[in-house]
DNA sequence: TCATTAAGTGCTT
DNA sequence: AAGCACTTAATGA
């Protein structure tokens, strides 16, 4: 059974950027290091300094920050094909946590090829900074979410941006997809007590809207949810025809 | 882990 | 002043 730990990097990276044959090899001869770890464990924790990029190449993880007294505001979720801590390949101390949401595959990239690639490759350098700069796309899009929208229209919108991430590379068949968040780690992302949360889901629920059970998300009603997620496809960037 | 209730806080209108 | 969105605390499946 071989895998192509690379393979879903550079299906997200073809959608943005335009890769030749040499610039997409001088990325798979990168050296990689691919590790299985369960759910719930620290890739990298505040104050590391890594010497290595975690590559997702099955699963889900989250980025986080501890606030005041112990609570948790999610920062960010990542599918297969991201490097979340790609950041550290220039900024050398953390300065936030990565973990794993459910059982993860991850592929683990020394830093000094993978800078050595950086900077004999513009074009390598142009999709990474690309990459890196729709990151910072979605963080502006989740300070509106957790600041200004209702915390249903919030849950909404979080659902429609992992649905479209996925579709984008091909991930999801249909209208279901895995995404193993309890609801204690939907209201860290959207920042509402796990009781609040608790009630907006069964709100859209009750609206025929979405389910999510078990660690799978269904939309049943993708228009419908759009709308009540005010959701605006624009800042994913996912669309090459723009 | 998820669901529900009671009682309260503090914005917004 | 009233209504609403949301919280904390507690309880039980």
């Amino acid at each position: 059974m071989t895998i192509d730990p690379f393979a879903p990097l550079l299906k997200r990276l073809r959608l943005t950027s335009d890769l030749s044959p040499e610039v997409e090899q001088s990325i798979r001869r990168l050296p990689i290091t691919i590790r299985r770890m369960e759910g719930g464990q620290t890739i990298v924790a505040t104050g590391d300094r890594p010497a290595v990029c975690c590559l997702i190449v099955d699963g889900f993880v989250q980025r986080s920050k501890i606030v005041g007294e112990g609570s948790r505001q999610i920062l960010a979720f990542h599918q297969p094909g991201d490097i979340p801590d790609l950041q550290s390949l220039y900024l050398h101390v953390l300065d936030h946590e990565v973990t794993t949401l459910g059982d993860c595959t991850l592929g683990f990239v020394p830093h000094d090829p993978l800078r050595a690639v950086v900077r004999n490759n513009p074009d390598v350098a142009e999709a990474l900074w690309r990459d890196t700069l729709i990151d910072a796309a979605l963080f502006r899009e989740w300070i509106c979410n957790v600041g200004r929208r209702e915390a249903a229209s919030r849950l909404a919108h979080l659902v429609v941006e992992v649905y479209e991430r996925l579709a984008a590379v091909g991930r999801v068949t249909g209208l279901s997809f895995k995404f193993p968040a309890t609801q204690v780690v939907l209201a860290e992302a959207i920042g509402t007590s796990t009781v609040h949360l608790n009630r907006v889901l069964q709100e859209l629920r009750t609206k025929g809207l979405l389910e999510i059970e078990r660690g799978a998300i269904t939309i049943f009603d993708l228009e419908g949810l759009r709308h009540a997620a005010d959701f605006d496809p624009l800042y994913l960037h996912l669309d090459p025809a723009l």
